[in-house]
DNA sequence: CAGCATCCCAACAGATACTG
DNA sequence: CAGTATCTGTTGGGATGCTG
């Protein structure tokens, strides 16, 4: 079938688009530093290895639920390390990798930019905002 | 009431937390890149001014209200300028602004860091999967 | 202490159809 | 052409209760 209607187009294109996107390292990582709890973790953990339930009270407000799944997500994509000390009760101490830290790099570069810039992002969105009148 | 249950001292926290956030530059930030479409507007804009419908051709598979959507968030936050021509039928062009090319640079070095460490990244995802066995 | 299984709800992306 | 309005499905975050 030649005719193909608008959705179906478009649907087509997002499925070869999920494929690109798919293999495009800009946007796993992207994915990766969307995640509103990664950014906090790495940015504690950039001080130093800290254990679990450390973690869960640094970062104030994060469930044990997220803590867990963010913690197991980073530590697959080699960005932490855990350490399971088999002692009663048992102890698990988490800690960045070299990866991990380079990584961190990469925030910071970001944390610049927003300090740097966020400045005339709220310029902006003041001058927008009181311009959405009458 | 002195005592609280984990929720509720996770919830005040959680309250706390919130606040601290949205006054968090980096986290603004990190929000704005965290939007799937966003970095594929301004990447497609980083090469030039784009109408509506070819920014809607060349980012495949978004649909009219998510591209609206999007332009609008930026447009507010000075990232990028709407430009209307009034005439029949109406055309609009979308351009990134100095701010929204400051912010692609961003984007390019975050992809600089992608490019680099993807690779061990996806070598320690594999040893990871490799040891989910038995 | 560290973590998993389950249920639940809100938020949001996307499809569709219509308008200036 | 460039949107807007509305509806719906899916996802993801949180609460809760239990285990090694």
């Amino acid at each position: 079938m030649a005719t193909m209607t608008a959705a179906q187009r478009r649907e087509q294109a997002r499925l070869d688009y999920d494929a690109f996107i798919k293999g495009c390292p800009t946007n796993q990582l992207l994915d990766r530093l969307s995640d509103k709890w990664v950014s906090l973790v790495v940015a504690a953990l950039a001080a130093g290895p800290m254990r679990y339930s450390d973690l869960g009270r640094k970062i104030a407000g994060v469930s044990p639920k997220m803590l867990t799944q963010t913690l197991r997500s980073l530590e697959r994509d080699g960005i932490l390390s855990r350490e399971v000390t088999p002692s009663v009760p048992v102890r698990v101490d988490y800690e960045l990798t070299p990866l991990g830290h380079s990584l961190s790099l990469l925030l910071t570069a970001v944390k610049d930019w927003a300090e740097t810039h966020i400045e005339q992002v709220h310029e902006a969105r003041e001058r927008y905002d009181s311009v959405q009148d009458v």
